[in-house]
DNA sequence: ATGGTTAACTGGAACGATCCAAAAAATTTT
DNA sequence: AAAATTTTTTGGATCGTTCCAGTTAACCAT
């Protein structure tokens, strides 16, 4: 920055007011001092610029599984709301441990970020989280919820969610119904798991714990989850799936064996994402407004950054979409 | 830093030792500033140990179109290696917007990553990219190469992957093929859509500019191409589109009309997304080993970060992989 | 001309780390 | 026990920025 003034002929502290934009300067001054920026090919340090307090424009986005498109659809939303207000998301991926995600957090705190979005991993501590609310970044949960501490959350109905779609297998006759994926030690898990078994016993069916197959939410659960449910002595049905894409891995299970969902199994997702529409057959999932979640949290960290700091849990509305794969229609859908 | 010594009644370049791990301070002294780091809930601050010259632990990936599952599939070649070589891979999003890819490249470079990985959005001057060069950045690029000087880069063979696709769609009697996607102005389309000039005049098919359908590549670019090319007075009976999510926009535009891939129009992608396999019709594309491209893209700026800066371009091979989009097969694959 | 205002710029102290040369403490050698 | 050596610790300069309190320049009204 030196090299900039002596280059312009001005000091350095003129080239911070340039550099800031500032209205204190001589826009013929401010005009020499760019010309000297682009001459030299100076790149601003922002790491010693938040030496001096300033906040970074950066807000970090951790996710627990880059894979699940459903991830995708909402870091559109995040990006959509921080862009418009100067932020910059950066998005790491935990792949679901905690270890790592640690790691993340850290390298995300040291480089000072304005806020933070957040999935937690399973195995998540809150005292990992309340750490940096501790020390002043404007963190909200999403999709996930931490047992304990008021934080901020956004989450989708799992609960209404998973219990529409159970009622719906229970309408079309199912009895022995099966729950796919995720782990009860998630709250995710114990909501939509929830869901389901207020379904049955509303409809008096009695539950049967061993229909209940735990596994990480990705397509490999739900591929070997369909196999354990039709080798049993009184096999399944119907099956309701942690998300999409654990039914997604359902599907390729019942093709490798020469089945097909809606004819001979049915098969609810949860999520809606963009990919459901179009499995084969297309997956009757409950929808989330996934975008939409994503700006609530975005703006959730906004408000939060400005200086309201009150925890809020805002749980969105969710549907069932029938399509094919449960069996109720014969495949056709708009 | 200073509380902390005082804290644990040492000089401050004792506490820096300390968090360097040096061995040079005895282990009851590390025990002691340790304690002291605990107890006062301290954050290293990165940007300031920056200042004094050591480069940052985090790579940047900046990509193009996070919606695609591609990219997600790429990031976790990119993570696994760079994960353990004790790196932070930071994702950002650039929506295809050169402007917004400007913003992102310089706050990665403000942040001072240690690499890069882009895959540069349409409208990238190589002037942007060089600029990171110049300024001592390890830079490659992923699946678009750039037009002018030598970069790094890894890309599939898109020439040949294009090429045996349309050959396959010949040899089973198409001549209306059309291409869907991309744009004349990137590399990655010019060289899939050569490759599909090629085969057609391999095979003394003439080439119909009309039957070439820009746009971005995604959904609603095939969803647009197919009702395009199906309203001809001499409408298209194939496709070979720039990548399988416009295929997937074409399945739904198929759909809306009451026809099926795979029966009535033949159609292929490119890259093998994880969701092709499982698309009604199963999709027919060509496949891409994207996790083993990001890895050796994550090689190549580990390689340029230790000093050997020697510019590589590398290309994987491609393999057309059939399924019941193209009219092939009767639908059965495993 | 003279003093009073305002506009435009500037020097130096901070921020939180690293690193070097040198001091202090502990250990070994004579 | 003193000298020599090694191990451990330390003060201060430094990195690139911001901010505050001045300083200088420019303008204005008397």
């Amino acid at each position: 920055m030196i090299d900039i003034a002596r280059h312009a002929g001005v000091s350095k502290s003129t080239v911070s007011l340039v550099l800031q934009a500032s209205p204190l300067v001589k826009a013929e001054t401010r005009d020499k001092v760019n010309a000297a920026i682009e001459a030299l090919g100076y790149v601003y340090n922002r790491g010693a610029a938040n030496l001096r307090g300033s906040r970074s424009n950066i807000v970090g986005m951790v996710i627990n599984d880059l894979a699940n498109p459903f991830f995708a659809e909402l870091a559109v939303g995040i990006e959509r709301v921080f862009h418009a207000a100067g932020y910059i998301p950066f998005i790491a991926n935990t792949i679901e441990n905690a270890k790592r995600q640690s790691e993340v957090l850290r390298s995300m705190s040291e480089h000072d970020i304005a806020g933070l979005i957040i999935c937690p991993a399973r195995g998540t501590r809150p005292a990992d989280i309340e750490a940096l609310a501790q020390i002043g970044v404007p963190t909200v949960l999403a999709m996930r919820r931490l047992a304990g501490p008021k934080f901020s959350s956004v989450t989708p109905d799992n609960l209404r969610g998973a219990r529409r779609a159970t009622e719906h297998l229970i309408a079309l006759g199912h009895r022995r119904i099966a729950f796919f994926g995720g782990y009860s030690d998630m709250i995710a898990q114990n909501d939509r798991c929830g869901g389901y078994q207020a379904a049955l016993a509303a409809a008096d069916i009695p539950f049967d714990r061993s229909l209940v197959i735990e596994g990480p939410p990705n397509r490999d659960c739900g591929l070997n989850a369909i196999g354990h449910v039709l080798d049993m002595a009184e096999p399944a049905t119907a099956a309701l799936c942690f998300n999409d894409v654990v039914a997604f891995g359902v599907l390729s299970g019942l093709e490798r064996r020469g089945l097909a969902a809606g004819r001979d199994f049915a098969l609810v997702g949860f999520d809606d994402v963009a990919e459901a529409r179009h499995t084969n057959p297309p997956l009757t999932t409950v929808h989330v407004d996934t975008g939409a979640l994503g700006e609530r949290a975005a703006h959730q960290v906004l408000r939060m950054i400005h200086g309201d700091t009150r925890p809020e849990e805002f749980v969105s509305d969710v549907d069932l979409v029938v399509r094919a794969s449960c069996g109720a229609t014969s495949g056709r859908e708009a």
